[in-house]
DNA sequence: TATTGTTATACTCTATAACTATA
DNA sequence: TATAGTTATAGAGTATAACAATA
């Protein structure tokens, strides 16, 4: 259905062993025990190592909007890292929060995940106490979507940090550059149906 | 490092049971058995669903890019699909077709992804036939990466309909429209060291 | 029968940590 | 010590399939 986004620190992991290098196999290793010198480094994406080639890369306006986005969601998890909200998790609140009485299966459409999709992302705000499911007037199959409390208060601190963030992004580009980029993507490849 | 982009067709998956809706929990299901009627739909990433209230994300820049690169990625997965390409590995090819003798580090730098994970995105091009790993001349802890006869074959067919995709995607602008897309674009938020 | 929410399963992409072989 | 490739582990995000409860 919806492709894309992913990535997200994913802030801790396991450990195990690995081995040489060309024609050669390891063995095994044993897990557990610090690493003396700092393992990886990783200083941002670079979306144009000098001496590379990038070939047809360069010419793809799919590329360039890549490239863009991938910077972006960088900028975007480092801004909200506190309060662990993600692009789709702040979507979501964003629109459960202008959308009174949403139904899963409408969160679903709108941000174009599958209602299974739907349930873990809702699970996982409801655990962090900002979601609440509420029984759906009328219908005894379906939940309403709500904030709690909580949920108003972090989103309403969340948007001027995503807000900050926006401006960041975009604050190379005037006012009207920005509202020339917004409209010239709204124009790209309309859905099929419409 | 590198977040954005996943998403991909599966291909398939396995199957279960699910439950019932508010305030109830079900049992249990036994596996397989056909579905009577289609399951999902999916017709599409719709970026604006008629009488839904966006809040703020209709005015961030970045959402802009997000609602654009989600169908950008919809419909470059549809056109590469009978070759099982998708847009890392696309550009894995590219890289490594443009830029002989190119050692793994320097692939997962210019993609932006940790060397791990281009281990597994080059054993997956390997697996494809697509491409090979060579001794690194004078380095024998380090491979050269070269496209195989099939690789270059296909990577040729690949281009194509990633050009007409992209052709496509940004048909309902000029040329100077896209000219101007991806000026823009190149302008966001420029890497943190640079 | 169709819809709503759910669970089970699986796959892509990415990350961190630790390890081997080599430099 | 540092670098190149590797493996193990983890996890977010998404998908399909099948199912219970309800409409």
């Amino acid at each position: 259905m919806n492709p894309d986004a992913s990535g997200d620190p994913p802030a801790a992991a396991g450990k195990s062993g690995g081995a040489g290098a060309a024609g050669t196999r390891r063995k095994a290793r044993d897990p557990l025990a610090p690493d003396p010198a700092g393992t990886e480094a990783d200083t941002g994406f670079d979306p144009h190592v000098p001496n590379v080639d990038y070939g047809v890369l360069d010419s793809l306006v799919g590329y360039a909007i890549r490239r863009a986005q991938i910077r972006i969601y960088e900028d975007f998890v480092v801004s909200l890292r506190q309060w662990q909200i993600t692009p789709p998790r702040f979507s979501a609140l964003v629109i459960i929060s202008r959308n009174p009485h949403l139904k899963l299966t409408e969160l679903a459409r709108i941000l174009g995940i599958a209602r299974s999709g739907a349930v873990l992302l809702v699970d996982a705000l409801e655990e962090m106490k900002l979601v609440a499911r509420r029984p759906a007037p009328g219908d005894r199959r379906a939940y309403s979507l709500v904030l709690t409390p909580a949920g108003r208060r972090t989103l309403e601190a969340a948007t001027q940090a995503v807000v900050k963030h926006d401006a960041h992004v975009g604050s190379a580009l005037t006012e009207s550059e920005q509202a020339t980029l917004k409209s010239l993507l709204a124009r790209l490849a309309p859905p099929r149906a419409g």
